[in-house]
This record gives structure tokens, sequence and C-alpha cells, in this order.
RNA sequence: CGGGGUGUAGCGUAGCCCGGUUAUCGCGCCGCGUUUGGGACGCGGAGGUCGCAGGUUCGAAUCCUGCCACCCCGACCA
């Protein structure tokens, strides 16, 4: 099944076609780099946005829902932000279809042509401050905390399942306030809300740092990010939070009567994960045996497979596991009790570590005689006997156990995947041969980035919130520099 | 958008160079029986506009042209 599928694969594309493809998570629609997301998949979404939700929601934040339609104009009015989309906007032109007069089919009425043409939003910044014009009159309407969960569609060259998709999902946050410092605080709360949420339900641990001026969003000021490191030593963006200053109260005319009943211009923030992330934990945890979902995802925590000859034994069992399951299942435990007659056992265990299950019971005869089960856990593959009264509270612990093995073999092998490089040389030599992030000086022009760029394939992929201050010279360049950056191959 | 590759049953494929019976094989699917502690076995069966559209030819999965989709590398990006 996985062949000669490693853990350093170059190749993930074939990971998600050969294990995630059969694990039910998503394929390629045949739409333009569009993908359909399996059941599977999308429960694993679910998940991911309630917590999220749950989150925004407990810092103040609320949902709201805008077109995804946007006006061609609106565009025009932040510089810096159409440089950054335009070049991937799908724009709608026409209203109407109708039959071709040769009965070729169906063509696009020409004479339904739109007067401005609109734009599916790439993001909706530019919509959504037009809105908020005409929302924010005083300093009595601020801080203004919306969230919108959508889809939006970027038009890209090229695409990957997951990772860059053409239409993908996602939550953009656009917060507005009554100063530089509160938006910057906001900013700067929600990419630590993206890395708890990324460690503490992803299992994936991740780098806070700030974007260098050349890879900041289309008409920020300052972008926030985290960083995680796939299994292959290639960087991933996880989730970014920008604070925009005043470029779009002003390109919108966004403006508040302060206390002293003086207009002033907004200060705006806006933060977004996507879909994106179910690629982040697929690539973080899955081995060749399929996906490995951390419990707090995971659709399906516990699966229960009988083990039986003939219809009585699987009445026995059932009995036996009933009161069971719904103790499991008051404590929060999604269970699934797998009585298919049609699979034998061992189809079933290797089914469910495809899925990513992280524990499996199984129980049978000899189990019944025992009152055991067998228990495994997939992080490990490893199995034991646990006797059935212990078996609730074992289980509880196991899954925290899980949830915690993850992340720390994750962070393991993401810092010892951080090399330290004081030479150009020898950041090249570390990313050829083994890969991940390398920290080294930089002298902060936007050149010298460049032109590392261009010669390694590895970009700065930020520069840490915590990294410490410490003389050095960059490495490019030999001139001064306080602190050091990441740079690494990223998707 | 540039370079390379692929497209044959639900999935994975052989055949293509060198045109010629009824398009190959495996998995899966359906039926019957035996099985069930790590992907069961036997027998029988169903399933195909060979990506689409043209062209060459007595004849095209195979040769030619155009288009579409997907994958890889590059540029771009969450």
């Amino acid at each position: 099944m996985s062949k000669n599928l490693t853990k350093r694969s170059e190749d993930y594309s074939k990971w998600y076609n050969e294990l995630v493809g059969k694990a039910d998570l998503a394929e390629n629609s045949g739409v333009r780099g569009c993908m359909v997301i399996k059941p599977y998949g999308y429960a694993i979404w679910e998940k991911m946005q309630a917590a999220l939700d749950k989150m925004f929601k407990e810092t103040g934040h609320e949902n709201a829902y805008f077109p995804l339609f946007i006006p061609k104009s609106y565009f025009s009015k932040e510089a810096s932000h159409i440089q950054g989309f335009a070049k991937e906007c799908a724009v709608v032109t026409h209203y109407r279809l109708k039959n071709a007069e040769d009965g070729s089919g169906v063509i696009v009425d020409p004479d339904a042509k739109l007067e401005e043409e609109l734009i599916v939003r790439p993001t909706s910044e530019t919509i959504i401050w037009d809105t908020y014009r005409r929302w924010i009159q005083s300093y009595r309407d601020l801080p203004l905390l919306i969230n919108q969960w959508a889809n939006v569609v970027r038009w890209e060259m090229r695409t990957r399942l997951f990772l860059r998709t053409s239409e993908f999902l996602w939550q953009e946050g656009h917060t507005a306030h009554a100063t530089k410092k509160e938006a910057i605080v906001e900013a700067e709360q929600m990419m630590e809300i993206y890395a708890t949420f990324a460690e503490e339900h992803m299992a994936v641990p991740v780098i806070r740092g700030l974007k260098t001026p050349s890879e900041r969003f289309a008409g920020a000021l300052e972008t926030y990010c985290i960083e995680a490191l796939m299994q292959d030593g290639k960087a991933l963006q996880a989730g970014t939070s920008h604070f925009l200053g005043q470029n779009f109260a002003k390109a919108f005319d966004v403006t508040f009567a302060n206390k002293e009943g003086k207009k002033e211009h907004v200060w705006a923030t806006s933060w977004g994960v996507s879909t994106r992330l179910m690629g982040a934990l697929i690539m973080t945890h899955s081995d060749d045996n399929g996906l490995v979902l951390p419990p707090k995802l995971a659709p399906i925590q516990v699966v229960i497979v009988p083990i039986y000859k003939g219809m009585e034994q699987l009445e026995e069992i059932t009995e036996k596991i009933t009161p069971l399951i719904k103790e499991l299942r008051a404590k929060g435990i999604s269970v699934k009790f797998d009585q298919r007659d049609t699979h034998k056992p061992g189809f079933k265990f290797n089914e469910y570590e495809l899925k990513g299950v992280p524990v499996r019971l199984a129980i049978g005869q000899r189990d019944l005689e025992d009152n055991t089960f067998e228990v495994a856990r997939r992080d490990t593959l490893t199995k034991e006997t646990v006797s059935s009264d212990l078996l609730v509270p074992h289980i509880e612990q196991l899954l925290e156990h899980i949830q915690e093995n993850l992340y720390l073999r994750a962070l393991d092998y993401r810092d010892t995947h951080i090399t330290e490089a004081n030479s150009y040389e020898e950041l090249k030599e570390i990313l050829k041969s083994k890969g991940g992030f390398v920290s080294a000086h930089w002298d902060g022009t936007i050149e010298t980035e460049a032109k590392i760029k261009e010669q390694t394939k590895a970009s700065i992929r930020c520069i840490p919130i915590d990294a410490k201050e410490e003389v050095g010279r960059c490495i490019l360049t030999g001139k001064p520099s306080t602190k050091r950056v990441l740079f690494a191959k990223a998707y």
C-alpha cells in the first residue's frame, strides 16, 4: 500500500493520492485546482473550526458574513493590495447563458455583459472595509472585532491538494481599533491564538515570527506568522496575522470621532488560517501506514473491532461493550463500534490505521474469558491488554498521552532541524543535505534576501519573535546584524 | 505562463515506438459457499464512447493536429 513511500519522501503528492486519498480526506475535483473534501476530511475541518471559533469568541470576536463577489472598482482603492492579488483573480463578466443558435450547446450570452465586472473574492478586505465605513462613526463603535468563515478563490498558477488549491475554505478576521497600539496588540494576540491552536489541538509545533517586508501581506505594515516544519524538511506557513495600520481606513475612508470630537482614521488588523492547516496536520504526523491524527481533532477517537465467529459471539461482545461505549461517550469521547460482518478484523485494523484513528480496541472470545480488551495506539503502533474494569480511565489517559506524544515527537523533529549557520557555504550545505530551518544572520536588506532566495531557493520564513539579541554578521554580505532569522525551503 | 510527463472499467495498470481477432492484468464490485485474533479462499458474473474534437487510413487505444484535465520542475502564493 505505501510502496516506497518514506517519511522523508520528497513527493508528498504520493502521500495525498495513495494514503490520504484512500483515507477519504479529499480528492481533486477536476475543476482547475479545486478539491472535493470528503466527509471524513470535512469532519476534521469541522473540529478545527469549532476549536478556533471558540477561541475567537473567548477573545470577544463575532462572526458575520460578507459577499462572495466584489466590484472591481473596490480593488483599485488600496494600491499595494491590488498589486498583490491582481494576478490571481477570477472575474465574473456575464450573468446569463443561452443556447447557441447552431445547436452546439450552451454559450455565454454576449448581451448579458456586466457594467462592472465582479471579482470572486481572493480575500475580503476591500468589501469589508467598504462596509465598515458605514458601521463606524464614533470611538464608541470600536473596537469592531469580526470574523468570517468563508471560501475564497485565488487563481494560482500551480496548485497542490490542501496546500494551494484554487478555492479554499478559511476564516478571515477583520478588526478596527481606535489606536495603533490596540491594533498591534490584536494582531499579536491572534498570532498567539493560532500558535496555541496549532500546538495544543493539532500537535504541530510552530515558530512565532515576523515576516520580512518582502514577504508581508499585500497592504500590511507588519505580518505576524506561525511557521511549521514538515517531515521532509520544508517549512509551511500555517497562519498569518496582519497589522494593517491605517492603509485600508484611508483607502475606504473609515473614520471615527474620538472623545474630543475630532475625526481619525481607524487602525486595522486582519488574520486568517485555511484548509491548508489540514495539509500541515497530515504532513506533520502521517506515516507509511496512513494518517496519524491527534485525538483532539480525530473524528473517531476510539474504534472497537469485534472478533467473533457467528452471530452468537457478536451478540455476546455487543452486550459486553454497550455499557462501556455509553460510558466513554458520556466523557465526550467519540467511539465507533464497527460490527460490519462484511470485513474481517485484519482488514478493519488496516483501514482504521489508514484513517488515523488514535485508539483501537479489539475484543474477541479470549478477551471475554479474561475480561480484557486489546488496546492499540496509532502513534506508536503498539498493543497492550487491559482489564475491562480499568478500560475507561485507561483510554481517557491514553488519548491525552497520544496527543502529547505526537506534539513532543514533532517538536523533537522540528528542534533538531533548526541549524545555525555562520557562513554562506554552511547555509547552502545544510539546506542541501539536512533541510529544515537554518538560523543565520541577515543584514536586513531586501536585496540580500532576494539574492539568497535566488541562489538557494530558501526564503526567510520569519524573524522569530523570541530571537535573542546577538552580535553577528550577515552570512552573505558580512554587514552587521543583531539577530538571527530563519531560512528554509517552503511550500 | 515556460519546460517535462501522464490520461485505457470505481482504483492501479499492459498494449502505443512498429495501426489489423472479442483491449491485458491486479484490486475493488455483484452472486453462491466456506471463512473471521493483522488486508481470507474457491467457483461464477457484471462493468469500457481507450480524456475530448478533428484528421490520415480499407482499418486508429496505437500515427498527426488542436483542445481539456491531472502530476512534476520553475515563476507566483495562505
